[in-house]
DNA sequence: ACCGGTAGATAGTGACACTGAATAGCGGCG
DNA sequence: CGCCGCTATTCAGTGTCACTATCTACCGGT
């Protein structure tokens, strides 16, 4: 892989950062570490972050700082229903193009 | 839809093309037209020429001048054995993000 | 005292799609 | 004839997003 994802990953990597935040609260490192569990392990620590301060900025979750037993506290983000309604509407979007690429592949051109 | 679109086509638009070219050659207003068509209406002219001249300067395709009986001759592409490698290796990117995201979206988290 | 693992922030870079406008050839209509 | 509309391509400037690389900071164990 390498390249192909990176640019791939533009305006989805926000989409599957806020579904797994509908899934339940988490922090940046966890994360991160579960992206890299599920084959995501080209993205970078700095990306996540990065992502999280400008989903932050939208309005898209809430934001809550815990003390960790280990290193500094954790910024855990809760999405709330802003961040929802986004995630509909990412999930419209790509059935929209996943649609078409599938049939694009079967050769329907 | 909107901006959403425009951020998931980063590197998906190319693939798509190639993936256009893979079943007959075409030029640009040609592969805009069929792109309208397809559903995708916020593509800009201008996207796809663009699009174009970079794939051909990677040299993924073939180019020929045919002169046109209607305006200014038209730069027929032709997809040649590198732009057919790179799309497989397109597809083989998106079945894996695709698979992931399916997996995301069925709550398997 | 140091190192490895946890946790987050940030400045600079590159790639890609969009906007908007310009150029150019051809046919038809008043 | 002159202008409009359709076909067809090009190009300069813009914004967004993920990456790289680096830095700060806290903790436990050796």
């Amino acid at each position: 892989m390498g390249k192909q994802v990176t640019e791939m990953l533009k305006g989805t990597l926000e989409g599957i950062v806020l579904a797994i935040l509908a899934g339940r609260p988490a922090y940046g490192y966890e994360i991160t570490s579960w992206l890299r569990d599920k084959g995501f392990t080209e993205i970078a620590e700095g990306t996540i972050y990065a992502l999280l301060i400008r989903i932050e900025q939208r309005g898209y979750v809430d934001v809550e700082k815990v003390p960790s037993e280990k290193g500094p506290p954790r910024k855990v983000y809760t999405l709330n229903a802003d961040g929802q309604a986004y995630l509909d509407e990412f999930w419209t979007t790509w059935s929209f193009l996943s649609e078409r690429l599938e049939q694009l592949r079967k050769g329907d051109s």
